[in-house]
Parts: structure tokens; sequence; C-alpha cells
DNA sequence: ATTATCTATAGATCTATAGATAATGC
DNA sequence: ATTATCTATAGATCTATAGATAATGC
């Protein structure tokens, strides 16, 4: 037969769906057996168990995770501007991913075995994240451009507004009875308040 | 023996820590009886199913987190100063219940049928809110003493704000290790930020 | 007669594996 | 000889109930 690569890689992303979907408790092998068109035999002879394939699928999705914490730095621009830059960007990001945030805090509360593969990873952008975006910070505040912030505050700030816009959404999606463009623009309105806000906690005031 | 009154609660009580640690598909009834210190059939004869006992537990969760949504209005404050007053209360409701919005927000998002218990509640203490906290600062901005911006997108960030203080904690105590007293110094940094945030987005610029 | 409790077990659901069989590459 | 696949089923785990028994109130 000597379909290997392809029935593996079915698998994978089948199970990927179902985990996405029902996180690691409610997803069933045999689900996503029948997701990627294959017996369920197969998903063990492939990935011995439920347990080593969900780790599969975890670790991708944390690296993922991480990596959207990391900014990234194009030339110079006034501080302000990169804040709001980065600000949209890490709101893309999370537009683009709207379960993953969700996906990842449930599971590393749920699963100390989940938990020790998430946080070092996590560790590392964040210390990364907290140590590139301080240098900038600080020059900024010397220049006076800035009002003083811990960095680690102006950054739990944009990723919680960033992250809660797209746990509320499907909330007020059902509660209100939103159309697709509803949602739309409420996430719009979203992404433009969070940058309003950073902004404001930053300039000086009189 | 008719100590039943006294089982039935004990029941309750076991099953309310055993929902809120575990969350539905993971809490078990065997382990809900072990921990009210009843046997199993108890559980069976006094609320039937697994569903029925959660729903009785998870109404009563939903009305609390709704009504820390709700104002209370003391006196004549300028809205400013009511405004950070509001955001400490909420804040300091959350850190009293600092799972309950998770488990809220994960058990919604994984059943319908909880979905349907939970959204009525909660649209009416947010249309509620919406209406008195509007008439507030409509006239603020009226009398000049606010910026504008919707109701709806303030109420979001100090919201979201607090919530996610309580998500993010146990993950930095994780990450980096903390004391407890790590932890209490985070989360007094946390409710000042947060307050901080919400009233310079509403505080006039030069 | 009703209410509360216990023991034992049925029934459902899932994960995992054993064992047979077919295809492939050397 | 090895790799991939299938069918069938063992084994574990949980929810739920049947049926017996004991206590209580009228």
């Amino acid at each position: 037969m000597r379909k290997g690569d392809n029935t593996e890689h079915l698998i994978l992303k089948a199970a990927e769906e179902e985990f996405m979907d029902k996180g690691f408790v409610l997803a069933k092998t045999t689900d996503i057996a029948r997701r990627a068109g294959v017996t369920h035999a197969m998903l063990h002879y492939y990935f011995r168990t439920k347990e080593k394939l969900f780790e599969q699928v975890f670790r991708e999705k944390v690296t993922l995770l991480a990596r959207s914490l990391v900014p990234t730095f194009d030339g110079e621009k006034p501080f302000l501007q990169w804040v709001a830059d980065f600000t949209g960007a890490h709101f893309d990001f999370v537009a683009a991913h709207p379960q993953l945030p969700s996906f990842v805090l449930h599971e590393i509360s749920q699963n100390e075995c989940w938990r020790n593969i998430c946080l070092p990873v996590m560790r590392d952008a964040l210390q990364a994240t907290v140590r590139s975006v301080e240098s900038l910070l600080s020059r900024a505040v010397e220049r006076g451009e800035v009002t003083p912030v811990r960095v680690e505050n102006l950054l739990y700030s944009i990723i919680s507004m960033n992250i809660m816009t797209f746990v509320i959404a499907p909330v007020m999606k059902a509660v209100y009875g939103w159309t697709e463009e509803d949602l739309r623009l409420f996430v719009r309105q979203r992404r433009k308040e969070n940058i309003e806000m950073i902004i404001r906690r930053l300039k000086k005031q009189a």
C-alpha cells in the first residue's frame, strides 16, 4: 500500500482540528480517525497514544503563540508609532488564530504535563520581548517622548485586551444575535480602541 | 436515618468544588461523592444526573458573575472618580473569585446547553449596565469632564483587563517561580495599572 | 408509607492492542 | 523482511439504576 506519509499527515491535520475544537478531554481518537478518513487503529499505529498525538499538536500551537509575543523591529520609528504597530500586529495575529490563546491557557490549567511543555517556551519568548522592549521604552522615556511605565505592565495590557476581544466576541455574537458583518465591525472597533488605550497610557498628559 | 437535607447540601458543596476545579467534563460523579463523604448512589438519588447537578451549580455561578457587572451608585461622585471606583470594585470581585470567569467562559464555549443558560442572564446584566453607565457618561461628556468614548468599549476594556489579570497570574507564578507574596504584589500592581489605564482613556488630553 | 441509604452491577463509551492480511522494496 | 492496513475485541472508566434494607413520621 505504502501511502504512509500521507496517512500520518492526514491524522495530524485531523487531530489539530479536533483538539482545537473540543480540547484534549472532549476530543475522541475515534472522531479524529473519522475526520482523517482512516481506520481508528491507524491512529495508534502512527502515534501510539492520544497523549503523544496531542503533544505533537500542542507543541506546534505553543510555539506559534510564543512567536506572536516577540516583536519585529523594522527601521527606526518613533516609540509611540512602534507600540501602536506592535499592538496592531499582535491583534491581527490573534484575529487570525482566535481560539489559540484560550486553547493553550485552558489545557495548561488542566494538565501539568501540558503546562510543563508550554511554560518554558512562553518564558523564553516573554523574556526576550521584555528585554528588547525595555531598551526601546527606556530610551523613549529619556527622550521625554512617553510617560514612565513598567514594560511588563505595558505588555500585559496589550496582550490582555487583544486576547479578550476574541473571547468576548463570540459571546456578544450569541447574546445580541449579531451577523458576521456585525462581528467584523466589533473587531475593527476593538482593534482601534485597544491601540488608542495603549497610546493614551503612554502619552504625557497636561 | 433522616439526615436528608444535610446530605443534599454536602453533595452540592462538593460538586461546586469539583466542577470549579476540573470543569464539567473532567469532574467525576464518583469523586464528588467521595468529597462529600457519601456513597455514589446518593448523588443520583438527589440530583438524578450529573447534568442536573452541574446545572444547579452553574446557574448560581452565572448569577454571581452577572451581578458583578452591575455597578452600584452611591451618592454623586465626579464621573472619573466613579469609573475608578467601579473598576476597582470589579477587580476586587474577580480577585475574590479568580477562577469564575474562565470557568463560565469555558463551559459555554463547549456546550450549547450551558450557553443557553448563561447568555440570557449575561445579556440582562450587560444591558442594564450599559444603560446606566451610558447616562452617567454622556452627562460627563457634556460637562466636558471626559473625552467621548463608546460605553461598550469602556466596559469591555475594564472587564478584559481585570479578568485577564487572574488568567495571567497563575501562568506568571509558574513561569517565574513566584512566591505567594510575589503574586500578591503583582495583583496589587495590576489593580493600580488597570485603573490608571481606564482613567487615562477618559481624561482629556492636550 | 415514605424517605434515605447501601451494595452490586448493567450499560455506554473510549482507548489501545492483538492478530490477520496485503502491499512494497530489496 | 518490513511497512501499512483492517477487523475484532479486551480493558478501563464512568454514569446510572435496580433491588434490598433501615430509619422515620403518621
